[in-house]
DNA sequence: TTGTGATAGTTTGACATCAAACGAATCGCC
DNA sequence: GGCGATTCGTTTGATGTCAAACTATCACAA
C-alpha cells in the first residue's frame, strides 16, 4: 500500500493501465484460441506452421527466434507436429548439426485453410476500434515493446 | 496472402496492431518476470500471494476466477506454495467441500516485500508513455478486453 | 593434426495449463 | 427426510515452457 500512493496520480494511472493492458491481451488471446484449437492444433503449433508457411523451411534456432521460445521448447513442439504428420525433419547435409523443418503436404493444406480464418477472426476482434485508434494502439505498443535497457525485443527475451 | 489484402487498409492496420499488441504484452511480461522469479516464486504463485494479501483468505474457486485459471491449475499452484510454506489450506467447517487458502506468516512477509518492488518495476516499464497516453491505452484496452459476444471478461475465459 | 571453443539439437526436471473424469459434500425440491 | 443436480477440489493425461546439462558437430588456430 505504500506503493499504491507513491507517485500519486501517475502511479495509479500506470497500474490501472498495466492491469487493463495485460487483461486485454489475455482476453483477446483466449477468444482467438478456439479458432485454432478446433483444428486440432495448439496455438504454438499454429505458430510453427504459419512461420514455415510464410518464411519457408528453417531450422530449430530460427523457429525459436520467430516464436520467441527456447530451443528446448522447439524440439518438443516439432516432435508433436511431426507425430501428427504436419511437418518433417530433414537433416542438413552441409552442416550435420542442423535439422531443417519442412511442412508436409498435410501441414500445408492445414495452414492454408486455417490462416484466412484466423486473420478474419483477428479483424473481427479488433472491429471495436476505429482506424485512428488502431494506429494509436500500434504506436503505443511499439514503444512499450521496444523498450531497450532490459530484456528488449532484440534478444527475444533471452530465450535460448 | 489472399487475406493479407482482404479488407485492404483496415485489414492491414488491424493485423499490424494485433502483432504489436501481442508482442508488447509478451515483452512487458517477460521483462517484469525476473523481478518476481528472483524471489524464488513463479508469476502465477505471485498472483496467488497477491490476491490473498489484498483480498484475504479465499477458496480455490475464487482464486481461479481472480487469476483467470482453471480450478485444476489452482490445485497445483496452491500445492507448490504450500510445499514452500507460503500458504496453508484450511478446511471450511461450514461447507466441507471448500478449502480456504490462507497466507502463512512467511508468505505474508514475502508478498509485503515483493509487491512494492513489482509496482515500481511496472511504473518504470510504462515510463515511456505520457499520462495522456496511459489513459488512452487503458481506454482502448478496456474496450478490447470487455468485448462481449464471445468469451467476454465475465466468464474469465471459460476456465472452470 | 589436434584441441579448444562455439553452435545445433536433445534431454531432464520443474512448473504451468487445460479439459475431462472423478469422489465427496451440499443443495433443491418434492 | 431423501434423492437427483450441482458445486468443490483433486486427479489424470496431454501440451507448453524454461534453464541447465549433455551430445554431436563444426570452425579455427597452433
Amino acid at each position: 500500500m505504500a506503493i499504491r500512493n507513491r507517485g500519486s496520480s501517475r502511479g495509479r494511472l500506470t497500474l490501472d493501465a498495466f492491469v487493463k493492458f495485460m487483461r486485454a491481451a489475455d482476453s483477446v488471446r483466449a477468444r482467438l484460441e478456439p479458432h485454432i484449437t478446433r483444428h486440432g492444433v495448439t496455438t504454438t503449433q499454429f505458430g510453427v506452421l504459419e512461420a514455415l508457411h510464410h518464411v519457408g523451411p528453417m531450422n530449430h534456432r530460427n523457429l525459436g527466434s520467430k516464436l520467441l521460445v527456447s530451443k528446448g521448447n522447439v524440439t518438443v513442439v516439432v516432435d508433436n507436429l511431426e507425430r501428427r504428420g504436419l511437418v518433417k525433419r530433414v537433416a542438413d547435409a552441409q552442416d550435420r548439426r542442423q535439422t531443417i523443418v519442412h511442412l508436409t503436404p498435410a501441414g500445408r493444406r492445414l495452414i492454408r485453410r486455417m490462416f484466412p480464418q484466423q486473420a478474419s477472426a483477428i479483424v473481427k476482434e479488433f472491429s471495436v476500434l476505429t482506424v485512428a485508434e488502431l494506429t494509436t494502439l500500434a504506436r503505443l505498443c511499439r514503444r512499450l515493446g521496444r523498450q531497450e535497457g532490459r530484456g528488449g525485443r532484440g534478444r527475444g527475451t533471452s530465450r535460448e
